[in-house]
DNA sequence: ATTGACCCTGACATTAGTGTCATACTTTAC
DNA sequence: GTAAAGTATGACACTAATGTCAGGGTCAAT
């Protein structure tokens, strides 16, 4: 597919889609008028992209990720990516205290509510 | 106490500082001298913008999150945290999903791991 | 009292992702 | 075949967090 479909299919604009292309998050063929072609798989690879971006890691980080998926499996990479799995491991176990936290103030918030609409009541 | 503490207690440089409190994240009262007094609250404050940062929030949206937390909380507040909550859970989900990702491609290395360490001992 | 550490404000620089524009070629549609 | 839409490259702008520097106070220790 052409970058235009990419976009769509993604949301990500056609800026974007060549600037992760430029920093080897993605990859594409050229056909003879000199337009990119992409597969399929790379729909998906974009919204990993994205996710990430959403995450806080900047391209950098989501290479080393995206090779360790994708890339060559010798022993160095293995260590290495295990270091990476541990890394985002942490990262869950953060959000998800604060989940929690939220969870908390949800509850104390709704606590208020029903206080309220039974005054109101009255 | 003042800002080279809370620095020092937070890892956030002095001039983060000075910009969350510019952008209503954290707040100091003023001695005679001009400096800032921060109470020790804001440690912790200080820590859980850190954290959101790092999660790919910028300050607006972490201002929101803050003022669900510690705010006036009245019937609108709720409603508008409530959604907060949901968004924050679905990033969660995907955080999720990516862990298991993770894990997957692990113990595929893993037993590449294993395969060569059989043939090497050969 | 002077030095060094800490603080103040304000301004400019930097980084990374993205937007936008200019210029030019290709393809599609009428 | 001409217009509109899509694509290519390259350059510049913007945003947000943070770094850094300038110029100037405050305070504690020697």
């Amino acid at each position: 597919m052409r970058i235009g479909e990419l976009s769509r299919l993604t949301g990500a604009s056609v800026r974007s889609l060549r600037h992760y292309e430029q920093k080897g998050l993605i990859f594409s063929e050229r056909q003879e008028n000199g337009y990119r072609s992409f597969e399929n798989a790379m729909v998906q690879r974009v919204k990993t992209i994205q996710l990430f971006l959403g995450l806080g890691l900047n391209t950098d980080q989501i290479k080393e990720i995206i090779d360790c998926k994708y890339g060559n499996q010798n022993a160095e990479h293995n260590e290495f990516c295990e270091e990476l799995y541990q890394k985002y491991e942490e990262k869950r176990n953060e959000i998800n205290v604060q989940i929690q936290h939220l969870k908390q103030v949800k509850e104390r918030l709704e606590e208020k509510m029903n206080e309220f609409h039974r005054h109101e009541g009255k």
